[in-house]
DNA sequence: CTTCATAGCTAATGATCATAGTCTTGAGGT
DNA sequence: ACCTCAAGACTATGATCATTAGCTATGAAG
């Protein structure tokens, strides 16, 4: 019954983030995914033209929600610090509800420029707040708190955090250290 | 000409570690594996139980090749925060001489207990240092300076940080912000 | 010089990604 | 109403991969 289309691109990465969300993180098979839309794998092809494009799609709209996440917090803080701190929350929030897509959107290697708007989507607002804490040099330090933020996060989700401990307390502790250290301008 | 071994772990270990340096990040094949090796693929089943057990072992020596790395640093010196600064740089030397290994080893979720004392090895030199620079709470900043070391090489060898600047340069200042924000204490 | 555990082999299975070519639908012009 | 034809999904096929079963040749030990 094919002319209206069944699915879409759209549908086809939701569908794609359920599964890995599920099972392993790369065990992703086309034919899970064209089952799980209702459809014959081959019909996959006529939306992608092979895999990898497929799951840099995924990548690209898990970065794109990840900005969407941080834009919307910066409100009516008036304290670049408690703004900074509470993106870091929700960025973190975000990754804990999604831990394999954040996994895999951040074990590709990006060599293509098709991703550079996505991450500059992505910094810009965090870089806003950061430029009124530091008085120079906001790249360097907006690399450093991503670093912070996604390092931990990381680690968290590939349970190398094995000694226990309030995992929530410390991540606010961490976070408030590097801006400390912000804060007392020294070099 | 069977029975003096041809190969081993270790050899299995080594020569995949070169292939994944070498392709794509998951595209070690046995197939390709056994032929570097000059061996046929079944016979490397008399060595893993199955490909996951290969690469777990792979993991585990890039953890213990990390440990290695970061001992060795803290000799003669007095100040912890030069010394904690030396071991992050070797770390990030480490990651950034077998990028594609370092990212493999963290893109696993470790849900066994098999790898506990690796980590707890490579963990506890850092912490001694920490535990100089930080009054309390050590566990939570060692976890800090590991997040924000390692979250920082993830980003660089995944091409994240896209717009240039002296990167060495970018990581001492944002290893020594945060050893700043943990030398001016509060809360 | 016989035994036998060992290390590697060949062959076969089932799953996967990918491609080529075919059939069916239905929108738009006649 | 009907014809055209591009779009969408299909069947069928090939290549590659991980894995299993069973066989063969080596060489150390008695």
């Amino acid at each position: 019954m094919p002319y209206p289309a069944q699915v879409s691109r759209e549908r086809i990465v939701l569908a794609a983030s359920e599964l890995v969300e599920q099972g392993e993180i790369d065990s992703l098979s086309l034919a899970q995914l064209a089952q799980s839309l209702g459809i014959r794998p081959p019909s996959l092809y006529r939306y992608f033209p092979n895999k990898a494009a497929l799951i840099l799609a995924l990548n690209l709209d898990t970065l794109a929600q990840l900005t969407a996440v941080n834009l919307p917090t910066p409100q009516a803080q008036s304290d670049p610090r408690a703004a900074l701190l509470a993106i870091a929350r929700n960025y973190r929030t975000y990754a804990h509800a999604h831990p394999k897509r954040y996994l895999l959107a951040f074990s590709a290697v990006y060599t293509e420029d098709s991703t550079q708007q996505v991450l500059l989507a992505m910094a810009l607002p965090l870089q806003q707040w950061v430029e009124q804490t530091a008085s120079s040099d906001s790249l360097t330090h907006l690399r450093g708190l991503w670093a912070l933020i996604h390092g931990y996060v990381v680690l968290e989700i590939s349970r190398m955090f094995q000694r226990g401990g309030d995992l929530d307390a410390a991540f606010d502790r961490i976070v408030m250290t590097y801006l400390s250290g912000l804060a007392s301008r020294e070099t």
